[in-house]
DNA sequence: TCTTTATGGTGAG
DNA sequence: TCACCCTAAAGAT
């Protein structure tokens, strides 16, 4: 299930397996694409980036591999010729000689061209990348300032991939947590130290969340609570999918509740609305 | 075995 | 805002 930091690490590993490699074959397990597998034949992969949540494998033979995981997709490094075992279904292979790249349950696949890929309708609206190491938080302040932005509710801005692509659903909970600000707020009421801050939580969660495999606390907390038993899973998040436990800041009850048609989960002592 | 939920996204109204 | 799409896994029965 994956947000941008989980989709920037699987492309840390397919760009490790398979970048600048020669294809031996590119297989597609949905049926509209097998007639595109011949135009691989051959092809080197040149580049393997994410784009919010989508990624992108081009090739020397000018073509681009699309992918979005959705809820559901997942990607696996494997040698050559071994093969998850996983009863998923299989459906993008680019396998290499020695290492093989998988791609399970997704079903947002397609094979792009130069211009289909600046057409396409989801690249084209992205915002910055949240894990573009270039991206300075002083840009994300002014883009809370824009027109387009401030009158929203954060809480649906941070979902918004046309604001800043590759948030998802636990980010906005623990950046809003973070910046400790009320999902409702929308950005026009707010100061420009209180801008400054959502702007700092956004880059330090979804960068924090890329180099710990998704834990959203620090990690020295997250450690500590996992010696005191605590499972992996609940050890995880400030906020996120706690509904009815304590708060790790101040001891209140986090609250869940509907936002922009997903769930969302808040400290109702630690995010006040101004 | 059925139902619900999920770290996502689109299009209609 | 809502219905709906996609697929897998967890939860309820």
């Amino acid at each position: 299930m994956p947000e941008g930091p989980e989709i920037a690490r699987e492309a840390d590993q397919i760009r490790a397996a398979v970048l600048d490699k020669r294809v031996e074959r590119v297989h597609f397990g949905l049926p509209h694409l097998s007639r595109r597998e011949a135009a691989f034949e051959d092809a080197r992969v040149v580049s393997v980036r994410p784009r919010g949540k989508a990624m992108l494998i081009g090739f020397d033979n000018g073509l681009t591999l699309y992918s979005h995981n959705q809820l559901y997709g997942r990607w696996y490094v494997r040698k050559a010729g071994s093969l998850p075992k996983t009863r998923r279904q299989l459906r993008m292979a680019i396998e290499t000689q020695d290492r093989w790249a998988l791609l399970y349950s997704a079903s947002e696949i397609d094979v792009l061209d130069e211009v289909g890929l600046s057409m396409h309708p989801y690249l084209a609206k992205l915002g910055p990348d949240v894990l573009d190491p270039t991206l300075e938080a002083a840009t994300i302040s002014a883009r809370l300032e824009d027109r387009r932005f401030q009158r929203r509710g954060l809480g649906a801005l941070l979902l918004d991939q046309s604001f800043v692509a590759g948030l998802g659903n636990y980010l906005r909970s623990e950046i809003a947590f973070e910046a400790r600000l009320h999902p409702d707020q929308r950005p026009l009421d707010l100061d420009p130290a209180d801008r400054r801050r959502l702007a700092r939580a956004t880059l330090k969660m979804a960068r924090r969340a890329y180099e710990t495999k998704g834990v959203t606390l620090p990690r020295s907390q997250a450690a500590a609570l996992r010696r005191a038993g605590q499972s992996w899973s609940r050890a995880r998040h400030w906020v996120f999918a706690r509904a009815r436990q304590s708060c790790r800041r101040c001891d209140d009850t986090i609250v869940r509740f509907d936002l922009a048609g997903r769930r969302i989960y808040v400290c109702p002592t630690c995010q006040v609305l101004r």
